[in-house]
Formats: structure tokens, C-alpha cells, sequence
DNA sequence: TGCCTATATGCCGATACAGTTATATATTTG
DNA sequence: CAAATATATAACTGTATCGGCATATAGGCA
């Protein structure tokens, strides 16, 4: 595997990607997405979001290539691109558990 | 491993996390301290920032125990707390190069 | 004690972005 | 073609936050 130096390019590269997935509302609509392929109005309705705002938060989950799209008819079908997301998700989960862990840890004494 | 579920609370965790490295001058201030413990005029020479936005981003990097702080007189050493943050780098780097590996094909038709 | 240095913090201006509303685009159906 | 529906987009507003400046805090030293 071709090993990316960390120019400063990249990071910024990057850093766009971690802030793509810094938003609730997106990450919500990708746990959504696990299930399977939905259309906008399902999310909608599965998160409560508006129509609009689920709209601006897919096209940019689009653009870092994400989600898949898929149109048919008036529909439009959003997937998960691959798995990656999750490994990403799950690492930071990991993290998280082991950071309350140690916090109430220390809350206990 | 105990799997948290996706609660709206544990994804807003999650999210202020990603957040938390969404930020180019923060990435860069962990790139820095892979070669190991730096002070924060250290950091300021390496990364050309200023002294209060370095303390600012050094603070906020602490808060999620992405850095471990240790005093020492009048310095303050800063060093990574664990890898587990470049291996959310490299997961996004490899994401990173498939995306463009894909749009450079694509873009040489 | 008084000065110097390292770091942290409060304030401010500018910018970016989420969410809402209204509208545009596109596709199906009558 | 006209109406209805699904999705995308534009304009607007409020809020958050980055970076810079000034200052506070704290430790070391004469």
C-alpha cells in the first residue's frame, strides 16, 4: 500500500473528510443507511429531518463518496458506499468507550 | 468487546470527536508530536501558528485525551496519548487515495 | 521582591455552516 | 399539456469557531 506523506495538502484533504462526518445529523443518516438502500423521504421520516436539509447533508456525504446514488424515476436511492465509514466509526467508538471508561473510572475513585 | 449501540447521544459523541480532528492545524499539531513529546513554543516553530492558537487547539486535543499533557516548570510537554488516532488517519488516507485513484481514472477516461 | 519566560485565557472580527423556507427541476400520471 | 410528487437548490438567519491581540497566570531567577 502506497503510503500518503502527511503534506500539508493531505491533511487538509483529511481534515475535510473528518469534518464530513463530524455532523450528527450525517452520521445519523449513515446509521440509518446500514440497514440498506433508502430514499430521501425514508430518511426524513426515519430521522426526523427536514427535506431540504437531508438533501444538503447527502449531496455532501456524495461528494466524499460516501454514500452511492442511484436514481429510478422520481426517486433517489442512497446506500453506503463500502464499509469504511463503520471501521472509522467503530475505532472512534473503541476510543470513546476506553475515554468514559477511564472517566468514570476516576469519578469512582 | 462491549459494542455501543448508536444512540443519538453516542453519535453525538462520536461526532464531536471527528470534530475535533476536522481541523487541519490540530492534524497537524498530532503530526507533529509522532516524532514525540514537543513543547508548545516547540509546536509553534514546527507549525508556524501562533502561541494562543496553538494552546487553544492543544486544549481542545486534551479535553478528548487525543494528547496527554505533562508539566515541567515553566513548560508544558505534549505528547501523544495513543496510535489509535493515526489509525483513523490512515483508515481516512486509504479512503483518501481510492477516492482519488477512482476520480483520476475516470478524469483519464 | 521584581523581572522574565512559557502557557493559558478572554475578547473580538470574520468566516463557515446547519437548519428553515421558498422555489426550481424533473418525472410520472391523467 | 396540466397536476402531482420527489428531490435539489437558492436565499436567509442564527450560531459556532478559527485566528489574532491583549492579558492573566504561574514558575524560575537575580
Amino acid at each position: 500500500m502506497t503510503r500518503l506523506t502527511l503534506t500539508p495538502e493531505v491533511i487538509a484533504l483529511v481534515a475535510e473528510r473528518f469534518k464530513a462526518l463530524s455532523e450528527p445529523a450525517r452520521l445519523e443518516i449513515l446509521s440509518c443507511l446500514r440497514a440498506g438502500e433508502m430514499t430521501v423521504t425514508d430518511l426524513v421520516q426515519a430521522t426526523g429531518l427536514g427535506q431540504a436539509n437531508v438533501s444538503k447533508h447527502l449531496a455532501i456525504l456524495h461528494s466524499f463518496a460516501f454514500v452511492k446514488r442511484r436514481k429510478e424515476g422520481l426517486f433517489a436511492f442512497y446506500s453506503l458506499a463500502d464499509k469504511g465509514v463503520f471501521q472509522l466509526c467503530d475505532l472512534m467508538c473503541g476510543q470513546l468507550e476506553s475515554e468514559l471508561k477511564k472517566r468514570s473510572r476516576v469519578l469512582a475513585g
